[in-house]
DNA sequence: TTGTAGGCGTTATCAG
DNA sequence: CTGATAACGCCTACAA
């Protein structure tokens, strides 16, 4: 099912790239200078309606596409944003991304997306690769930053915007939710609820752990029992969630009522590992999610899950930062947009 | 949960955007001019280990980050690699991506990516947007481009990667496997296999289409019985895999002893509504997904499936892009990196 | 090893 | 309404 194909010569393709038509060339051939076009296609209401027909026809004619490189060279705007993700593929941060990138393009801004891990080390490089293209912001994921990015960012004076977190101290912009008081409200939520003995399984980054940590010390300090907590080292998945329940029920001390997740996925494959055990969810076991991602009303039972509304997240970032490029002066804030309980079948 | 929280003025944050220090500057304060600057950071063993201390310690002390802007301007090499897919949020792209782009950025690239849904006529727009940007080469997914855009990138002669399909006519390179031999490879494993009444549920991408469309006609043609294909609107999830079902088994006529996705997320879906309905996978109704995404060998049953490797196919098109770029009179041609049938439980 | 001159394709600012 | 002219910050010759 494997071949490979040799096809086609490279018969009518230009054999060395003829760098773009430029607003010269353009002009030329509308009869008008190189200045004229560029108010043509950047304030069409300063050119007469004659000239301006020329233009567009010449434009048509040789497929002008305006180099953006050199306007932003030139106009010190490069209509870019730069966003920095610990992973592009992991729908809780892209679902983030795509709002906010529609938001922007909508304001004819680009996002350009690149994803660095969790460790702050590999962040910073990535800020610097990013700030060198002179975008009109940066967009980061989480609080944690090396001092060395904070510097860079300082530096170089962009709108910053940081998602995903809260902090009472932003560097500029802070748009996302408190993990501590989500991993509280789980707290809560399980003992009225009335379970008795929670336990934890979750991912390795930081803020799924402080989102468990506050969870299990509220749970201890109320119920005066102890929370096992299972920390997966790769990313979630469903045999993570999976592994982490066998893990679970093979400390022997354990007999946990409940298991609350860092992720749905996690959760999904608890659900699964619980289901293949012969334990009926939720009563043998409960199960809580986190993100409340599309399926988690889809799955058998229904998840129950931490919501957050990350279409928003995206959508508010963007209208912050649009706000902020209209205001250069704008104190540094944090915006909350939240997290909800949802309750389904399974806790 | 939700609270809005306004913080410390922007003290220490310089009111104006300071664009940035120039090579010039830092060249004033080294005592050397700015093109010695520039081949410090080009290519430093043109520069006398003294200088190049000096300069480097004026780098230090002014937090230089040079201008990659001004830079591609004057090369007229944006290292800047445009890519643009259906969906952010679907894995199925972005594990490609992710790949392609990791193996991009070790050669210095930056991949600007965007999403435009499924129809070849946004494509076209965001296909000129990038084009402004001087990408040094772009990425496509699939094979069906309006001749527009087709137009538009000869003009800018970029070299043009398609992924995700194959075709004896690529633009230029094209790296991605066949659809319809993977939908007749599924139709003949159907038929090896012994089932007698296969169904179809997919999404309705031209793609998924094209196979479940090559796929329900080898089915009819060799075992001369009709093939129900149900055809969803939105995009795949796994509510979509449930719905399909019941469409499924609403038909009278039909009674399927087996169900091809056109996604492992369908797959599941249909897989979870069999379980609600008593029948088991793959005794009653045997499930075949597409894609082999982590989490199909960890379902339960564990799921059948068509393997793509998708990080070889992002590595493989930067391979050629790279390649492409060492050698710009190409010739134009398709790599097949193939599919494989991962033959688990549930079928 | 370092410097000078010219240019990359725009936008901004003044003139006319 | 249109045109000169000077940036924008860097790179590519070519010269010293």
């Amino acid at each position: 099912m494997n071949k490979s194909a040799q096809q086609r010569p490279n018969s009518g393709r230009p054999q060395r790239a003829s760098r773009g038509v430029t607003m010269a060339e353009v002009g030329r051939i509308a009869g008008v200078t190189q200045v004229t076009v560029s108010r043509a296609l950047s304030d069409p209401s300063k050119v007469s309606a004659e000239t301006l027909a020329r233009i567009h026809r010449a434009i048509e004619a040789t497929g002008f596409v305006p180099n953006a490189l050199a306007g932003s060279l030139a106009s010190q705007k490069s209509m870019l944003v730069s966003a920095i993700v610990p992973s592009m593929t992991n729908i809780i941060y892209t679902s983030v991304i795509k709002e906010f990138a529609s938001a922007m393009r909508d304001s004819g801004y680009e996002v350009l997306l690149s994803e660095c891990g969790f460790a702050p080390q590999d962040e910073e490089a990535m800020i610097a690769r990013h700030l060198s293209r002179r975008p009109d912001a940066i967009l980061l994921t989480g609080i944690n930053h090396t001092s060395q990015a904070r510097r860079m960012l300082l530096a170089a004076g962009v709108p910053v915007l940081e998602i995903w977190d809260l902090t009472p101290s932003p560097i500029d912009i802070c748009v996302g939710f408190s993990h501590q008081d989500a991993g509280r409200a789980v707290a809560e939520f399980c003992i009225d609820a009335g379970y008795k003995a929670p336990a934890c399984v979750t991912a390795s980054d930081e803020r799924a752990l402080r989102r468990h940590t506050v969870f299990a010390a509220a749970v201890e300090s109320r119920l005066k029992v102890n929370v096992p907590v299972i920390t997966l080292q790769e990313q979630a998945s469903i045999a993570g969630g999976r592994a982490g329940l066998r893990d679970l029920l093979d400390q022997p001390s354990s007999k946990p009522d409940l298991v609350f997740c860092s992720s749905d996925l996690l959760a999904q494959g608890v659900q699964l590992e619980a289901q293949v055990r012969g334990l009926t969810v939720p009563q043998d076991l409960a199960v809580i999610g986190f993100g409340d991602q599309d399926f988690a009303k889809d799955l058998v039972p229904p998840l129950t899950s931490v919501q957050v509304d990350r279409a928003e997240m995206g959508k508010r970032a963007a209208q912050e930062l649009l706000l902020r490029f209209g205001q250069r002066d704008m104190q540094s804030h944090a915006v909350d947009v939240g997290f909800k309980i949802v309750r389904r079948q399974s806790a």
